[in-house]
DNA sequence: AAATATCCGACTTCTTCGGTCCTCATTCAG
DNA sequence: CTGAATGAGGACCGAAGAAGTCGGATATTT
């Protein structure tokens, strides 16, 4: 529950591996899915999407393969996420478009629009740099309760 | 994507409904279900798991049916999803009890576990009775950008 | 021309979610 | 005591989505 695809998953490590290679002009999907043991054919779809969303730089043929298409500093955890699996929302009823289908029971559904909004916001502010850089860039015993939510 | 599962959501609007009726002993999982329009027998099975980890007090026979077992101030939508959904984890591999089956490679798992974090932190803020309170309670105009995420 | 890539849609397989059905246990009313 | 109402809980099914595969077309370098 609450979980990121595989897919999503697949598309962070590949965006991570090649913020780790920025002194290669590109790298192929099978370079990176061997890298990763993954199957090759499935993360190819995945920056084929990446691509066309503007996250990557593609070149066919031979010594082709995938690059960044700006700074990993640039492309956040959100982006990514959002090429991948497309706009997600918490509730099932976007109580946008179409509202719920349910009786108007939905009061729910403003607090847990505020909740999404909170996860957006953090996602939107990891990078794929913030996931490169090797090792732990932040100290592990600082890893709990370094997050201030300020909920109104 | 990252979306709550309707059982989780129809708990939680069962839980509300709960806390907006206060007087009364016990309401049924149908009366509930009628409320909103779900299936009974649904709710009836997810009623009855809130039960099992001690969120509802039930009472079988006539006139029996479910009441919350603590005070609504005091029910988390983070226990509530909890018991419904079990323990979530945004990553697929929870890199604690067996890690990961991929090659170690999942460097990235760091970062997203404290984006997870922070999920259950906001869910964790979030109380039965802030769903309830009819109306909204925060002002609508701020519902954007307050939340302060400070990452180390 | 051949080898290596991306590109892209169709397809299968697998899991999970949403939902139903049926049975048994408990409690209260008459 | 009996029966209606209710909770408890297992078995099961269909739909939907995720994960992964296949096959072919196009582009680019050697």
């Amino acid at each position: 529950m609450l979980k990121l695809t595989k897919k999503a998953d697949y598309g962070l490590m590949a965006l991570k591996y090649l913020a780790e290679h920025p002194e290669t002009p590109a790298l192929s999907a099978k370079e990176i899915a061997d890298a990763y043991g993954i199957p090759a054919q499935l993360l190819a779809k995945i920056l084929q999407r990446l691509t066309k969303t503007g996250l990557l730089k593609s070149h066919a043929g031979m010594n082709g393969g995938y690059a960044l298409a700006k700074d990993a500093e640039k492309i956040s955890a959100f982006e990514v996420i959002l090429s991948i699996d497309g706009p997600f929302f918490i509730t099932s009823c976007t109580k946008g478009a179409h509202g719920c289908d349910l009786t108007p029971s939905c009061t729910i559904k403003e607090p847990l629009a505020r909740v999404n909004d909170t996860i957006a916001g953090v996602l939107k502010s990891i990078s794929i740099s913030d996931l490169a850089e090797d090792g732990q860039t932040v100290p592990k015993a600082a890893a709990h309760g370094l997050v201030t939510l300020t909920l109104s």
